[in-house]
DNA sequence: GTGAAAGCGCTAACAC
DNA sequence: GTGTTAGCGCTTTCAC
């Protein structure tokens, strides 16, 4: 018997072949349970000399044979945003079901940032890259190939040479507007948006609007984040024509909105209604809680990882949100729902 | 001039050697900026013939060699908690900084999955990890070495032969009560608490009281997300006597707590203070905003990443928190502080 | 069913 | 200053 290992780090094929009295082909053939058979008997011993030295493959000879690592980098903006933070667990799982690992990168939504990050994580040699791209369209010109398959997340429009998926924003926002027309009543609808140009939000809450024959709405245009949506509330709650309803596009502005909402003394829904875009878990428990729509999270990382572990062709698809209702719109807690 | 790569995939330093008119050693003396000098001239060729090819390093042929892969596991209980999600872009950030990357793994606050996780990272040879634990006392002793350092994140006890770090819970705990206590004369403070066993933050908290000579308060144990905060603070509140104020475990607990008083009608602070422990960013943005302990994220963060990469003594250390002042503790908005 | 040996792409002695 | 070459730990073809 020997000790369980040279004190720390490598116990290699060779050391278990040899205290099994095998070559290190057949170590191989048991540890990968293939390609070729190996007799019963010979097994055991094999399995038992790994077990009592304590042997464990190095990945990066495996790597450095196959060419392939079973990680794939992940870009984001930034995980303490509930809603990227989500999304990133959504991801893990997924990843983890289809036997990856996942590299986080934080590119906190700056699109520069996002760029030497795919570089990077190209140097690092992972299978493939899953940007959850803070990139407008005029960022695109400026991104070159980094070699590997690249697939972008959340993402509005198209990528040429690239896979892209992301919600169907516009048909959302239209969804969460035409409740508060259709629903409610409401004939004054406000809009919160991001910096993002061009804003798909904005769009389907336009035509909601003009498609119920509507007057144009208040836009006030700010950061996707807390205060963002604090700031923006407060000018439109303050200002001379005080909107009936307010449509946020991200449930961290609605957040930010509900504090300066209240602030002021006013009342949600009664005098004024909020509905936001996203479908954070938190949003169910903010005071009122939010009606949303929902980004459908898991259909959208399982076609990413899918498709990006197949290597599926370039082209841009979108996913259907959902409209979650409960009560900052205006509607009965009875049809309360997650 | 060649065409730039074949096609995809594997450039080699064989290929840019031969490009070059030079050796492999000399490239990689190039590539590496050593060990060895190398002539201006012949550096300007082997440079442009990495250019031309397109050449990118192998970093599993490099990690193969030097046994070092530059890559960190981190394992967290999901990041869709806001918390988490924030630790884990300071630990980033500070990684990058420090030149390695981090591979996530989330246990879900699963002690098991915890430990299959910690197996499965050894087994993809990264150089450390890092474990934000959701392990009781009871689960060290299943623990077992992974033969790579392994550092324990958010850690409330000593783990023997490892280094472990967490926030001062119970100081931290007692000065959020006490602040209830002596500044706004609370007397009846109630406690919404996590299902971990033993409980720091219970236990900073009866100090607070028994140091005061009050008497214990109402103790509800409940899950550490939103919807325990939620019920555990409806228990509170529409029982048969109401405290005057309470303190919550959790950020997120809090948040739901906030939703359920609101729901009941009563105000915050006038009917019912509350405080909580973390300090989210979002909980600035609360209604009324939270007055919290804060945990030292970035300090935590950095002795993390630093004493894993330089494979610290086992030890146990304890960072101090910090008291953030805002509304809901019964303080004047004057006082304001992110 | 098992073993010998040729690499995977790279680094770093060691010669010259 | 540059070239040769022996591996790093593993997989897999090809003999036996």
């Amino acid at each position: 018997m020997a000790k369980p290992a040279r004190s720390h780090r490598s116990v290699t094929l060779v050391d278990v072949a040899r205290y099994a009295g095998v070559s290190t082909a057949v170590v191989s053939y048991v540890v990968n349970d293939g390609p070729r058979p190996v007799a019963p008997a010979t097994a055991d011993r094999v399995r038992n000399a790994i077990a009592v030295l304590g042997y464990r493959p190095n990945s990066h000879a495996r790597a450095l044979i196959s060419g392939k690592t079973g990680i794939l980098g992940l870009i984001h903006p930034g995980t303490a945003n509930p809603f990227f933070g989500e999304y990133n667990d959504v991801l893990y799982e997924v990843a983890t079901r289809n036997g990856v690992a996942l590299l986080n990168a934080n590119s906190a939504g700056n699109a520069d940032t996002e760029r030497q990050l795919i570089e990077g994580l190209a140097r690092r040699s992972v299978d493939g890259i899953l940007v959850m791209t803070s990139m407008s369209q005029s960022d695109i010109p400026q991104l070159l190939d980094p070699g590997i398959p690249m697939l972008f997340v959340d993402c509005p429009f198209p990528i040429p040479g690239h896979r892209a998926i992301g919600p169907n924003s516009i048909a959302g926002a239209r969804q969460a507007v035409e409740h508060l027309i259709v629903e409610h009543g409401h004939r004054d609808i406000a809009l919160i948006a991001g910096a993002a140009e061009p804003e798909e939000r904005e769009q389907g809450w336009q035509e909601a609007l003009r498609a119920h024959g509507l007057p144009a709405g208040q836009l006030v245009r700010t950061n996707y984040g807390l205060d963002g949506g604090y700031a923006a509330a407060q000018t439109l709650v303050s200002g001379p024509d005080r909107p009936g309803a307010i449509f946020v596009a991200s449930d961290l502005q609605a957040y930010g909105a509900l504090h300066a909402i209240h602030e002021q003394g006013l009342r949600i829904p009664q005098d004024i209604a909020v509905v936001s875009f996203d479908g954070n878990t938190e949003s169910a428990h903010t005071w009122p809680p939010l009606t949303i729509v929902r980004q459908p999270l898991v259909a959208m990382a399982d076609a990413a990882i899918t498709d990006i572990l197949r290597t599926s062709p370039p082209q841009h698809d979108l996913f259907d949100m959902e409209l979650i209702i409960r009560q900052s719109c205006g509607c009965k807690p009875a049809e309360n729902s997650s």
